[in-house]
DNA sequence: TTTATTTTATACCGATCGGTATATTTTATG
DNA sequence: CATAAAATATACCGATCGGTATAAAATAAA
């Protein structure tokens, strides 16, 4: 890895959690020159613009919850464990470390939306991505006759995902965690159901 | 209502939208006098700063939407029925008109949960609202026998608030109307069973 | 209709924004 | 160790940011 390489892989694990609590449009330069102790020559000798290291910061965040994930559901055997992983790790049951700022995936798909197109895309595809990563389990676990064979796929997919940023959006919000334990007993209750 | 009342209900008027889309940061002074019309003497004349008229529009935004919620609940008669009406509502299988930019509850959480205290304690407010509302008319049900006794009326309402919020964050994401039908289904399921 | 008051427009403030040209320093190569 | 190349720092750019003092205009009361 070139020093190029590595001053850029620095720039991104220092920014990533700033982008990712204040959002992008409010990261300013001096935030990320403050955050790395770099000037902004430096910073825009390795990437074009800031959009650039915002996309980069993207890829970065969403890359290490989806291998947390990864790691803990290797421990697992079963597939109704294996998706109890998102509970625990989304759910925050165990004290497993997530990305500062919340669900990187939510923060930019909410602040994207009408505002940066490319960052809206990169969330997009997240989403798909998952979705298609929990479809695969379920079904998985349905050939292997551990899951019923009526069950819906897709629709426990996309109800775990839209359980889990909700529950996101609100424990964060109101704070008490009253507020979280009713909807992580929820998305245990789909998962036990399938 | 005196020339000043009238100026600022029309600036909150004209505003809301942009800072429900745009976000609160990312909305500036030259896009309200765009909006608006008028200059900056005119908007600080009848506001105190740009915050405090972001704390406005956020209540004109969610008493839109409850407004909106209230006058088709009206409509109504049975219990199950009204609480469908979030459904048609947030769904958008009905043409409800919503307001641009998605639930303003969801978007304000998520920009001001690490930037904006007041901000964030009006979308908590708001979140805490609607769930004891939803509590209200599902424990109306239970005593009206429409609805089972056993009828966890927190975890249903807080289901209910979850997917819904994520069903929104998904659809506007992915744009596809695929990922959004299922998930109006869950949230129909689980009024169905209450 | 005159006058006092309120409301709106003009012009400007310092600060910060994202970005860049260039000089300096550091790295890698012979 | 010398030198070419790459990487970083300095200093600066115009534009825009939120905000304000003050003048002009519109409103309301007498």
């Amino acid at each position: 890895m070139s020093k190029a390489e590595r001053t850029r892989q620095f720039i991104i694990e220092k920014t990533a959690p700033i982008f990712n609590t204040k959002g992008y449009a409010a990261t300013s330069l001096s935030d990320m020159t403050d955050a790395t102790g770099l000037t902004k020559g430096s910073i825009y000798g390795n990437f074009a613009d800031k959009d650039e290291v915002a996309l980069a910061c993207f890829d970065h965040n969403h890359k290490h919850v989806r291998e947390m994930i990864r790691q803990e559901m290797d421990k697992r055997s079963s597939y109704r464990d294996k998706l109890r992983v998102y509970v625990d790790v989304y759910g925050g049951t165990r004290k497993l470390s997530f990305v500062p700022g919340g669900c990187p995936i939510l923060n930019t798909a909410i602040e994207a939306a009408d505002t940066h197109p490319a960052l809206k895309t990169k969330a997009a595809e997240a989403i798909v991505l998952w979705k298609e990563r929990l479809m695969q389990l379920i079904e998985a676990g349905k050939a292997n006759k551990e899951f019923k064979a009526a069950t819906d796929a897709e629709q426990a997919a996309l109800s775990i995902i839209a359980l889990l940023e909700g529950m996101i959006m609100i424990r964060r919000t109101v704070g008490q965690p009253g507020y979280g334990k009713p909807l992580i007993t929820a998305v245990e209750n789909i998962i036990d159901a399938l």
